[in-house]
DNA sequence: ACGGTCTGATTAAACGATTAATCAACCCGG
DNA sequence: CCGGGTTGATTAATCGTTTAATCAGACCGT
């Protein structure tokens, strides 16, 4: 079918060898045996075949990322950004869904090494465990998870908001958020609550009251975990109603594509993908090559202020 | 590291051939041996290395999975049908992101193939042709694309709807579109118009007027192309104060995950995510066994009426 | 007892790359 | 002019699996 690296070898009279340490540099070839093979090469469109090159290396080249239930805001912008990563570091990435329990989490991490994965990646479902498989795993998750773990400062990211909101007038502020076992979600909950002292309502146990219940108790701002949870909030207190932000103050987490669009502007805290991409596939390739371990790193997070909190939202830069 | 074919045979004094003739139930091994050697296989562990079989066989069970922008609210859901679908039939999904230019996706396409896919499936950017590589591609397009397509019937769904706003008592509907260069998007206005004679507007042309200028020009009814407009312009009616559907009634197309989130309910057209993946699938499985080719087919749409169009709202069904 | 058919296993050759080991020239100093 | 070092290439083994070709017996009817 396509040009192997044989055939490049018959059509220029060498050997195999010297035209795979011409095309990889490494060996012994003459500078001019080299351009000439590797001009050759391309002009017969060689591409060197990944089933070949991984038997003989046992590296694939390819890692795997598991993702938790696809609801997750969060997702579709992180595969981004790992596949972003992924592609400078010449790697592809094999996607693989844990939805459901933590039983098909272990099967599909199985299932990514078993398909020739040299390393993974999992964004963890609540409360789970990894399981221990014979390749590197990054674990993208709270800094309270001990594990091999890459994670943004979900506690700072919780202060920000509060004291955002503390800024703009507001005093009695509720947190909400949605499962106690995330460890995600705890630690958002944890920055906002040592920013100030306020309620907090986990929404596994019990639904948040109706709006007007919520003003009857005098709170002004609601602070939430997550963009999924803020952006159907947003809409349910505008359908009863209220106009944001004067009635009611509205934050999310995790800056979803809608949270930038709907009308008022969800004001969010946006995690450093790029870092976080970085951080993760950098230590799994230094796991791979034998280096010195990485130091742990937490991602910075920012805080986006939008019309959902204020009437001076930030200026947003594209990108 | 890892138990391999050799070692099983080593342990149990017969050749790989054996091995590799009774795991697989090929050639003619004795039952009796045939069982011994399951379970040695298993009780080692075993797992066939992937490349030395994908060198082996020329397949690699991988399929490459090119998506475009990932603000298509589309992604997601899709992600996972093909995901869930390949891996039914024992298949990993690799995925690239032909975001940005349409050089991007032939890069996208081109590094997938040399990582091994055997075969892509293809959400293309609007506009855009496939390049001929080396193997299968399915693309997941609207009907009016020619190519070796898979296609939801996006002009039945603009039909349901317009359909469904008249029965709701709607007369005077506008008709939204985002880009006239999509396939997708054209047909779903190309349903809507069949169904009634309405205005359309085009996105890529102007932006929306504002709420007022809607309601002054006597529009009670809003059909959009997609969540991805409705979403936004359903938080936008309601923070000028409008109530909907009362005041207004706004439908999508796609079933975002936040459709059935917000209040009120957003009305759109769901796909049948699980019969396109498996019509891709299917397909490109077809075509790598030199099967003969499977008919084109149209993939059933249906309508979720929610309250953003009535007051009376469909049961959901969840999954 | 003998050719013929089956059964159940083995042998050995691929697939396409990487790489350690080897080898043939050539250069150069003493 | 000889031995040691360098350069530039080749040889051949190897990664782990699949599979066509082969082979040794067993069984069977005549």
């Amino acid at each position: 079918m396509t040009a192997r690296i044989n055939d490049i070898a018959r059509a220029m009279g060498v050997s195999t060898a010297t035209v795979s340490n011409a095309l990889s540099g490494k060996g012994r070839v003459s500078e001019a045996l080299k351009t000439r093979i590797r001009t050759e090469a391309d002009r017969m469109g060689y591409a060197p075949s990944p089933s070949a090159r991984a038997l003989r290396t046992g590296r694939s080249g390819v890692i795997g990322l598991v993702l938790p239930d696809i609801a997750n805001p969060l997702f579709p912008a992180l595969a981004q950004a790992i596949e972003a990563e992924a592609q400078t570091r010449g790697q592809g990435v094999l996607i693989a869904d844990s939805r459901g329990t933590s039983e098909a989490q272990d099967a599909a991490l199985d299932r990514l090494v078993r398909q020739g994965a040299d390393a993974l990646v999992l964004v963890p479902r609540r409360g789970t465990q990894v399981p221990p498989l014979g390749v590197p795993v990054a674990v993208i998750d709270a800094a309270s998870n001990p594990a091999n773990s890459i994670c943004a400062d979900h506690v700072a990211g919780g202060r920000l908001v509060i004291d955002h909101l503390r800024a703009e007038g507001h005093s009695r502020i509720l947190v909400v958020g949605q499962s106690r076992s995330s460890h995600v979600q705890t630690d958002r909950v944890a920055g906002m609550t040592a920013a100030a002292d306020t309620p907090v309502h986990w929404l596994d146990d019990a639904p948040l009251p109706a709006p007007d219940a919520l003003r009857a108790q005098g709170f002004t701002a609601i602070a939430t975990t997550s963009d999924l949870i803020a952006l159907p909030l947003l809409t349910r207190l505008q359908a009863a109603g209220l106009r944001l932000p004067r009635d009611m103050a509205v934050t999310g987490f995790d800056n979803h594509a809608f949270s930038a669009l709907v009308a008022p502007g969800l004001t969010t805290v946006a995690q450093d993908l790029r870092a976080i991409a970085n951080g993760a596939l950098g230590r799994l390739a230094a796991q791979l090559d034998h280096h010195p371990a990485l130091p742990p790193v937490t991602v910075p997070v920012r805080l986006l202020r939008r019309g959902s909190t204020t009437t001076h939202p930030d200026k947003e830069t594209p990108g």
